[in-house]
DNA sequence: CGCACATAGTTGCTTTTTGCAAGCACTCAT
DNA sequence: ATGAGTGCTTGCAAAAAGCAACTATGTGCG
């Protein structure tokens, strides 16, 4: 059974993304498929945050049912789901941006390309964009 | 106890910021500094989202140990602690901000006024600014 | 068909975290 | 000195996360 639905419901925005998508792991789902181009239970599955199945499913689940990714047959291997990104979930881009840009300021042993981080402080809007539209063409 | 320090440590931005404020409360002590002006352990305890006094000390003790808020005693009155963001909790602003944003848009029993919303859409930066500078005079 | 393998889960159990109610410690005001 | 305000801690129950093993279903191939 998924987590029980308890959400806040306080008319707060920021309760109200928190219990979106507030926990260890959700984000890091929207991660993998906004960055790093996942789209299936075993490439969420097999990231180097090791994630423990039963949360995975759960959280697929959920994500699903708020409306944040959607589920398709992989029509090339009936025995793959491809998870992508809704409308609702690609808005989320922006906010996964605006941490990507704090954590790089402030953790010594980050990954994150320069590059990278030069797209979103000169066009952050443009770059979303891209990232959207890079994920509508697969 | 507080909670045990289990990082992941992968490098990844993401990874790194939920480590730091990725669970159900710490971005909710954050917004309430940083958007109504909260202060103080009892302004935590009793907002609408009813946080339980032992997380909230857990919390608080976490995020002052990962530098986000800073802890001093208030000179009117020696019986409370004055909680502040600290410049890197001050940076988490435009990621508050963006959630706000998302949750506004997708969030049919929203609170957030147009007018907010409307300082955002038109001077991100600015607005952020504003608020930092908001929580220097007090 | 029949079998090995790939993919996506579920199940049962333990550990960790959260939630809740009560209580304690220090400070202030009188 | 006392009683109330503020900021916590403690003990215990409930919920969630973590872990390892197992199941189900589709694929490819002889």
């Amino acid at each position: 059974m998924a987590t029980a639905d308890k959400k806040r419901n306080t008319g707060c925005p920021i309760a109200f993304a928190l219990d979106t998508f507030g926990d260890r792991w959700s984000l890091m789902i929207i991660r993998d498929i906004a960055l790093r181009g996942s789209r299936t239970y075993g490439e969420f599955r097999d990231t180097p945050e090791k994630i423990a199945t039963n949360v995975l499913a759960d959280r697929l689940r959920e994500l699903e049912a708020d409306g944040i990714i959607q589920k398709s047959r992989d029509p090339e291997n009936q025995r793959k789901n491809i998870y992508s990104l809704t409308e609702k979930g690609c808005d989320l881009i922006p906010v996964v941006l605006e941490m990507v840009r704090w954590s790089a300021k402030y953790d010594r042993t980050t990954k994150v390309k320069a590059s990278f981080l030069d797209k979103i402080e000169s066009d952050r809007e443009g770059f979303a964009m891209e990232i959207r539209s890079r994920l509508k063409d697969r």
